[in-house]
DNA sequence: TGTACATCAGTGAACGCGCGTTCACTGATGTAC
DNA sequence: TGTACATCAGTGAACGCGCGTTCACTGATGTAC
């Protein structure tokens, strides 16, 4: 009674279904994120509250907090690098050139960024460090590579001689644009959403080679989406 | 006795005199956020335990938390700035070569981050809003001008005729840097210092115009630190 | 010069809060014989 | 087919913690007469 609203006693799944509550916990956790309201990123006391179950039923299914909060980070990682890439696939399949496609991805980065910042804020505000995992397979790295491939997909159409450059490029983006959107909150007066799109604009321009709406180095590009030389 | 070692309590400050703790509260507050240990960022009894008084007494000098945690945050704001702009003028004084002296800039920048992890994580992780302040006021802008300033100079001597983009590019340069500086510490296969400082370099290198260790357009500069065109 | 009193600077104890975590438990569902 | 028992899924109450803040207080220092 201490925590919940309802008077009744959970009934517990049935044998073997375990399961389905380690996903309600993650469910409840995502959603917590999305939300604006409680202040504290993530506690276990607040999943609980919102999955409608005592607060050490979490226990059955993590070993402790840091756990849950990691398996939550992992998928977030691995959503935020999905939505990347699926913008510019979209972009591709409709004909958009390679600029409109790049220009997309980073478009979901921020959308992604701007529309569940308490999500965002527990991936980057690097509260939490991973369990002694290796420093290879941190979730981290799916949306690095995202970034990357992105880059590699613009230049292999756009410069292809410059195609050795894709990571550090992609790095350059991502920091960037990371640190404008985390900057963009506090600086009160360049607060509108549409200067942080020009501002990101303005950045592409500079960073990638030959960047503007319409540019293919001589005639056209073999075709929508076309890829140019390999990377 | 909740809080404190030592079993004597403090004699108060003489008449007049009560302003001097107030300095002694912001300066713990200084050394706590320098100091690797104790985990959250500022609490009020860990100010007091810093300085070595009972935890009501900071309410004599500040209305409550969040009042010195601005302050705190303005006097750090200031404190960059005031550490960038020296760096520079330190180059300038030297003889230093305009490239030489936005790199300064920029590096006093990341030390001020590195070796002040927790600092910089309060004035940067945005967890506090300014108290109903003008928005210009902002003790950010501070740094903001910091930045604008260094490209501005830069510009000056090496691209007279952009000098209007001296704001647009600092504000890239800065949301860049704070971008790599925070990723930094998440992206573990990336970790070592010196390679920061090479993805700094070379992120420089690609936004500011005709960069390079030594690059004067026609002839010489006019000398050490010469200005050029004024902005 | 002495004394009553105002003011200043700071204190100790307590408040209620939400947190992560542990503990011994309850009750439903399956299995062995 | 019935019954004893193991296992699974989940609970309620409590622990100790640190936190921001309030409250009535203490004691030293100055001032008025």
């Amino acid at each position: 009674m201490e925590e919940r609203q309802e008077q009744n006693r959970r009934v517990g799944n049935a044998w073997g279904e375990g399961e389905r509550l380690r996903q309600e916990i993650l469910d409840a956790a995502a959603r917590i994120l999305e939300e604006t309201g409680r202040e504290n990123a993530l506690s276990l006391r607040g999943v609980a509250r919102e999955v409608g179950i005592a607060a050490p039923s979490i226990y059955l299914h993590f070993k402790d907090k840091r756990e849950l909060v990691w398996t939550v980070l992992a998928d977030a990682y691995r959503g935020l690098a999905a939505e990347m890439a699926e913008a510019g696939e979209e972009v591709a399949a409709r004909g958009g050139d390679p600029w409109e496609r790049v220009q997309a991805t980073v478009v979901a980065y921020r959308r992604f960024a701007v529309d569940k910042p308490r999500r965002y804020r527990l991936m980057f505000g690097l509260e939490y460090e991973p369990e002694g995992r290796a420093a290879s397979d941190h979730p981290l790295a799916t949306v690095y590579q995202a970034w990357a491939a992105a880059v590699e997909t613009y230049l292999a159409v756009v410069a292809p001689e410059r195609c050795a450059e894709a990571q550090v490029l992609g790095t350059h983006l991502w920091t960037a644009v990371h640190g404008q959107l985390v900057l963009w909150r506090t600086l009160p007066h360049t607060s509108s959403e549409s200067h942080l799109a020009d501002l990101e604009r303005s950045l592409l321009r500079r960073l990638l080679p030959a960047a503007g709406p319409v540019r293919t180095e001589e005639g056209d590009v073999t075709g929508p989406g076309g890829e140019g030389h390999p990377c």
